[in-house]
Formats: C-alpha cells, structure tokens, sequence
DNA sequence: CGAAGTTAGTTGTTACAACAACAATTATCC
DNA sequence: GGATAATTGTTGTTGTAACAACTAACTTCG
C-alpha cells in the first residue's frame, strides 16, 4: 500500500522492508482473524478462544485423543496442550480420563456440555471465513493454501544456518 | 502413538474441515515462522523475539516514535506495547523519554546497544525468510500477499455478524 | 529380575495478546 | 476558569506460546 510519506533518515542500516516481507503479512492476517473469530464467537454468545474451537473441533471429530495426540494435531508443544486441558477442564468443556492400559496417559473427552457448545461454532467459523475472503477469486485461495502449506513443509525439519 | 486406527464416528456435528481451512493453515505457518525465525535469531547469538525485532525494526527507521505510534505499526494495542517496551527496556535495548511538549508522551529511541544488536538482524530474517520460501515460484509469492493484504483489509472494518 | 532408557504429562519461567479499568495529563466547552 | 471530555500510558486478569527441567509410568535388555 506504501502511503509512506515518511522520509526515511538514511534507512536504518539496511533496506529491510517489513511491510513488504511475507513473514510480516501473515503474521498480521494471523492476528487479525483470531481476534475477528474471537470477537464472532462473542457476539454470538460463545466465550471460547480460537484455540479451544480447535481442540474441541478434534475431539468432536475423534473423541478420547490423548495430550500427545491433540499436540500433533495442533502443531502445539505438550506443555501448551496441558494448559489448554486446564483451562477446558475448568469450564467444564472437557474432561480427563486415565487410560487403562497405561496410567501416564490421559484421553481427553468432551462433556454433554462441550459437545454442544461445539454444535453452533463451525457455522460461525464458516461465516467468519467467508467474510474474511469475500472478493478473492476461488484459484487464489487455493494458491495461498498450497504455498502456505509449502512453507510449513519448508520450515519442519531443515534449518538455513 | 495411535495405536487403534480411528474410524471418526459419525464426523462430529459438521462437515467442517479444519485442515482445508485457510484460517488454520494461516495459523500454524505463522507458527512454524515465528518458531523458526526466533531460532535462528538465537542460533546467530541474538536472544531476541520476533516481536522485539519488530520493534526494532521500526525504531531503526524512524527513531523516538512514541508507543501510540508503535502500537499502529504493529497492529498491536497500547497495553501490548507497554508492556514490551518494558521487556526492552530492561534489556538496555531501548529507552523512553518523556515528551516535553506534553508529559503523557513517551518518546521511545534505540540505545547505542539496541542500535548494534538491530544491526545483524535484517540479514538473519532476510535468509530465513529465503529458506522459508524455497523453491516457490515468485508470482506465487506475490498472489500470496495480495491475498493477505486483502484479507487483512476485509477485517479491519467490517464485521460479518 | 533390575537398571537404564523412553514416553506422557506437569510445572516453572519468560514473553505476547485481548480486554477492562484506571491515573495523569491535556483539550474543550460553557 | 472550572467542569468535562479525550488521549496516553499503566495495571490486572486470563489465555496462549516456547523452552527447560522434572516426575511417574512403561519398555528394553543384560
């Protein structure tokens, strides 16, 4: 957009352009839809982060995962997901379960509660997403999504030292 | 893990797919970026967060801006950036100065420390950013940003209610 | 069997994010 | 010129994030 009406003293060191880097874009997308959703969720009466949308998505779609699991699925570090455990927990959204088999392990259910303060939030996240990307074509969703995807391949596993 | 092969009971409420979606795929490259690029930071010797180099980066260019004026360049609220700015401060990597002309303002500059411990950083983010982005094709880079820059408009503003 | 290693989860610490409430200061209005 | 409004920054609270260090429980293997 560059309405950059400011001289600029020699630039700093470098000519760096943040607002022009793509690990500043997204970034700035990023926290903007969260609190968007966060806001949506609100004004429709849910008090859930987005980050609670996403656990109790998973577990609605395969009840019973353990802490270790739902960190796998949400690109999270186990002592986060304990956290996050707490907290649903505390609201009575989901509960913890010993497992059998092996006592370390906790399966994580949803209540009666949780499974139906999940039932509105998908149409929510839905609306939200397509007021998010109302007026982008349909080819470039799809190029954003694959080039995304192709970073997070890029950034598992090698290192650029 | 999973050692029973789960079937998906009945798929939840929905149809929702939370892996297709653009918002969660936003979400955990934004992640991977943040993660990656403060390791980078630390494996050059740099004990510096992203956001810190945010910060920086802006002071570098336009040096004694004051927090209002940082929170706007950063999308962040005034409260946030108090609060880092104290993180810095005790660093020694920045300092407030009260304004003259009116006694609400802080004035914020980069120390002489802060001013040479930014001085390696653009380089750092500029191969991280590099790494991230191999071997996509540049126009796609570009639909990408537009993109972003798109949806960020889409929500600042509006609100799908 | 038993010591050593592995895995699941928790706790501590530091930092960032959103929101509400607040103090201090400055601007406005009558 | 004094009440009132607006602005700047701070604090409190809750939630998310990364990393290190830890305990408990399970597995391996000599």
């Amino acid at each position: 957009m560059s309405s950059d009406t400011r001289p600029d003293p020699e630039s700093g060191s470098t000519d760096f352009d943040l607002d022009e880097a793509i690990g500043f874009l997204i970034e700035v997308t990023e926290q903007l839809m969260k609190r968007e959703l966060r806001k949506s969720f609100r004004r429709h009466g849910y008090d859930i982060t987005p980050y609670q949308w996403i656990v109790l998505h998973r577990l609605a779609h395969t009840d019973g995962l353990n802490q270790a699991e739902i960190a796998e699925l949400t690109t999270r570090d186990r002592p986060n997901i304990t956290r996050i455990i707490d907290v649903m927990e505390r609201r009575k959204l989901i509960e913890r379960r010993t497992s059998e088999r092996d006592r370390r392990v906790n399966k994580v259910f949803l209540t009666a509660v949780g499974r139906s303060v999940y039932e509105g939030l998908p149409e929510i996240v839905a609306r939200h997403l397509k007021n998010a990307t109302r007026g982008i074509r349909d080819p470039d969703i799809e190029t954003v999504k694959a080039v995304l995807r192709e970073i997070a391949r890029n950034l598992q596993g090698s290192h650029d030292h």
